[in-house]
DNA sequence: CTTGAATGAAACGGGAGCGTAATGATAGTG
DNA sequence: CACTATCATTACGCTCCCGTTTCATTCAAG
């Protein structure tokens, strides 16, 4: 896929702001990555690997999952095989919220093309002042 | 700009997990909303109009004001001509802080189109349990 | 069974964000 | 010159998030 850069703040800012204007629970940056995560990539997702992955420490994922679950996006479960573990899992509630998301994304991304086809000259207006 | 639901989804959790994993000044999703509107749209930019197009309080916009222009990423300015008005202005800094996040954005939206060209199936799999 | 390692959660203190409400400064109006 | 309206900011009480540290549970090894 081809972005300008211009394209690519403007695809950023549409979707940004649509976020914080429907005020949905209103996701940090840690539990949105942490909930895509664990709907993209395969499982299973202990709380230590995602603390990996997202290079933070394992309370931030703890609270994450607390904030989440509480949302019903995620779903904590213990490991059978060593009960040490938790699991996390996807929930119905959480597919839908980001099957939203990503038809938001797509819907911003479209509309993109119709505003900004000369590209090139227009991505080095950011540092007009 | 077309995009699969998948897409749209590993694009905004590739563009997400490298902000977290930067540690860059973790800008809330409300400051990275000030910034962009302030960098994308014409001026003037008065606190009072940014905080209606965010659809949020006032002092939402000038404790992110605070916090940006902290970072030298925004510069207030009072309004010569109506002096109760502050002016939020671009900086330099700004401007190459959001530089690099379109070339990150651009880069993850470029590395997608190797990894899932078969859009249409794999755009069910989110509902997967 | 005991010991040691590993996992996730809870406790704690500090910092930041939120909205409401109050404050201070400036502009417009009669 | 009052008087009011409008702008941005500050104060306040609340909630939430962060990292560090401590704790409880569970597994594995001797």
């Amino acid at each position: 896929m081809q972005l300008s850069d211009v394209q690519a703040l403007k695809l950023w800012h549409d979707v940004v702001l649509e976020q914080v204007r429907d005020e949905l629970p209103d996701l940090s940056l840690r539990q949105m990555a942490v909930l895509l995560t664990v709907y993209l990539e395969p499982p299973p997702h202990t709380v230590r690997g995602l603390a990996e992955k997202l290079g933070v420490t394992k309370p931030v994922i703890t609270r994450a999952l607390n904030a989440m679950s509480r949302h019903e996006l995620l779903e904590r479960r213990r490991d059978p095989h060593d009960r040490r573990n938790v699991l996390v899992q996807r929930t119905l509630k959480g597919a839908l919220y980001l099957e939203a998301l990503a038809e938001m994304i797509r819907e911003k991304a479209a509309a993109l093309d119709g505003r900004d086809s000369t590209s090139e000259r227009e991505s080095r207006d950011v540092h007009g002042n």
